[in-house]
DNA sequence: ATTATTGTATTAGTACAATAATACAAGGAG
DNA sequence: CTCCTTGTATTATTGTACTAATACAATAAT
């Protein structure tokens, strides 16, 4: 039983993942991203599901369409960077208060990364 | 624009609030919980979604139904307890996994907590 | 006793996300 | 030139969460 995650909507998940993936470099800047097509297969999700995230990522200033050339990661990092910092600030927001909610301590959250193994560098 | 979350079901959050006010002291163990209809009239929400809601509070062991007597908070601490610890529990991992996808160092973190305000004794 | 309120249940309707099944124009590859 | 793949668009259908509108039995209140 899952007690904190109502579930929310596919299309919504595969945008997060993807903006994840991006600003997470899984996707270089300026390379070409996978097709439409090659994503729903993949994700098991309708190709016009699919489209509406990639749309909605080409919003965001990611992803670039080229018509039938494909589309494309932004070869602007710097909203690249932009984008990861603004999904890292507000991540860490919803830290605090969702911390607050459940009645944990700033202590409890020491603890916890003390016992958290270094994933960085 | 949100980036995070992707929209939640209303009985989903409804349900989690509750969790959180329970364990979190709002309703005291043994005591009286609010009717359907007020609860429902409350969160402008129709009486079967919150009937539903608190369904789901019964099957965690939160309330107990007492037929037209109406719903009460269990008295057994330690259920409360338990399942408190489980959301802390489960949230911390979700922060571990999160932190981790949003290349979030322990540094970052450390920082973040020592700008956070206590909110804690 | 009557009345109001409780939880519970049922059935139908609504809104929206996602699927399904195509179709089409544009460019690349052979 | 022809064919394949690209993105894009359209329409219909399905699934599901939520609403709406009740109904009913049990109990507390008066």
């Amino acid at each position: 039983m899952n007690m904190l995650t109502p579930k929310p909507s596919v299309s919504g998940q595969l945008l997060y993942k993807y903006r994840l993936d991006i600003v997470g470099g899984k996707y270089p800047p300026g390379g070409q991203f996978p097709t439409v097509r090659a994503l729903a297969y993949e994700e098991s999700v309708n190709p016009n599901t699919m489209q509406k995230v990639l749309t909605l990522l080409e919003q965001d200033g990611l992803l670039i369409s080229y018509g039938t050339r494909g589309r494309f990661v932004t070869e602007d990092q710097s909203v690249i960077a932009e984008i990861k910092l603004l999904l890292q600030t507000e991540y860490l927001q919803s830290v605090r208060e969702s911390a607050a909610r459940l009645g944990i301590t700033k202590q409890q959250f020491m603890q916890f990364l003390q016992e958290s193994e270094e994933q960085d560098e």
